[in-house]
DNA sequence: CGATTGTTCAACCATACGGTTAAATAAGCG
DNA sequence: CGCTTATTTAACCGTATGGTTGAACAATCG
């Protein structure tokens, strides 16, 4: 990918269940490459890489404290993603509105027509 | 990709800035697929291939009309990417509240020290 | 020092992605 | 019917992804 936009690596890092499920833990607290690992059924070199994956969109920075390295969530560019999905609120609450429509519609039909209420 | 989720189809597909885009027409009005692919400097193939992507995802629907296949947003899936996201919403806020501290912090050492104020 | 622990790196594999071109399908038009 | 237009499908290509294994690198421990 030749990643233009910081939109691109941070929609695509979030695009992983594993990866959303070690922000998820790094939501708690901080963790060990290997501590958020453990969860997973993946070899410890595959979890480096959806961490590394997570860095490079800037979601997680990693302080390393010894020979552990701690990483930690960073949540800010999120909100460039949130503020683009946002910018289409609009049309699910229409959606939303037109199915509120159609269900009082329904309401109004069954109160006047068959009467189908127990 | 296995897509267990449909978290992962969205994401997956708004990690294109070729998809966001379209998209980003689509909110303007519904477009065949050539009037979508136009703008882009790739096939037809390729924007049909796009498309697709984003029909998987529930983000496009298509309605055949003759020979032509009108596109047409439908936003409703990228609700729940924005409430997964806004679980995060705290941690940004929380890392402004941080500046917005170290910034007030700042200022009052100005007021008090060597007054740098013109 | 040597052994152990935490993590990455390198090589490899299968599959997916994003793109192409060329052929196939479908529908309108003369 | 044939020609054109709209779109998809098929085959292919290069690169990326997600995974593995085994070796390498750091840092701590005895």
């Amino acid at each position: 990918m030749v990643e233009q936009s910081p939109l691109d690596s941070v929609f695509h890092a979030l695009a992983d269940p594993t990866r959303r499920a070690m922000l998820q833990s790094l939501a708690e607290s901080p963790y060990t490459v290997g501590e958020l690992a453990r969860p997973f059924d993946i070899s410890l070199a595959a979890a480096s890489k959806h961490i590394k994956v997570l860095e490079r969109a800037g979601l997680v920075c990693r302080s390393i404290e010894g020979r552990t390295h701690v990483c930690s969530l960073d949540a800010a560019p999120m909100h460039a993603g949130m503020e683009w999905i946002r910018h289409y609120e609009r049309f699910w609450n229409q959606r939303l509105d037109v199915l509120h429509d159609l269900l009082a519609a329904d309401a109004a039909a069954d109160g006047r027509g068959k009467g189908s209420r127990p």
